[in-house]
DNA sequence: GCGACAG
DNA sequence: ATCTTGTCGC
């Protein structure tokens, strides 16, 4: 049982191109979906980088969402697509993950992606992308504000809305009391609040272990080349 | 023109 | 993203 992926058309090959098939998928996000009712896997992905060079490795974990415990794991070798842009991570990114995607054999309920959803220039992030690309619920855990914010109370589970405009498109939430929070947008097919819970869910730290795993395993295969 | 900008 | 030692806290 395979993760089916959509054709999101072909891959841009400018700058211009991938702004504008980011303002082409938007308009097919889904923001309102309540998302998984029942989580019982949910995957991180994550891309570790080299030195200077274009050599990269992606990694998706899938963890059970009730032990933590990971079902699966892959890793794939590749190049980057494009160097790092801001705004434009999945020019970069999306070539290894999909790749990676594409060796899953488990279809998690929730894919949580490192970097932003909505919470995005164009309102449509690394999150978003991999959502159309899978039609998987997916939310954007992002280590850095991509806005401006207002520190949220010490509390795990506290959180800020990020507003854009008139428009809230992600929130920085407290995962652990007293720690910096994470920024938290939606990708595809859930809610905002329901993507705060899946993530306090999933936080024994300050990153979900979904992204802590897909990182570590990411980073490790990088350093055996 | 200069700095900022998810990773 | 990546380059890096020690330090504080659970």
């Amino acid at each position: 049982m395979h993760v089916h992926l959509h054709d999101l058309g072909p891959t841009p090959a400018t700058l211009d191109d991938a702004a504008a098939q980011q303002e082409r998928l938007r308009p097919l996000v889904d923001t309102t979906a309540p998302g998984p009712t029942d989580l019982r896997t949910a995957a991180g992905i994550d891309v570790a980088h080299h030195d200077g060079t274009d050599e990269v490795v992606a990694a998706v974990v899938v963890l059970d969402a009730t032990t933590l415990r990971p079902v699966e794991t892959r890793t794939v070798r590749g190049r980057a697509g494009h160097p790092y842009v801001p705004g434009f991570l999945a020019l970069r990114e999306l070539p290894v993950v999909t790749a990676a995607l594409e060796e899953l054999e488990h279809t998690p309920d929730l894919i949580v992606c490192d970097g932003a959803g909505v919470a995005h220039p164009r309102r449509f992030g690394l999150a978003c992308h991999v959502g159309l690309l899978t039609g998987v619920p997916t939310i954007g855990v992002a280590k850095s504000p991509p806005l401006p914010f207002e520190m949220p109370k010490p509390a795990r589970g506290s959180w800020t809305p990020q507003v854009e405009g008139d428009e809230v498109v992600g929130r920085a939430l407290r995962t652990q009391h007293g720690v910096q929070p994470v920024f938290v947008s939606v990708g595809h097919r859930i809610g905002l609040d329901a993507a705060c819970e899946h993530v306090l869910r999933l936080a024994r730290h300050r990153l979900p272990e979904t992204t802590r795993r897909a990182d570590r395993l990411a980073r490790d295969a990088a350093l055996r080349v």
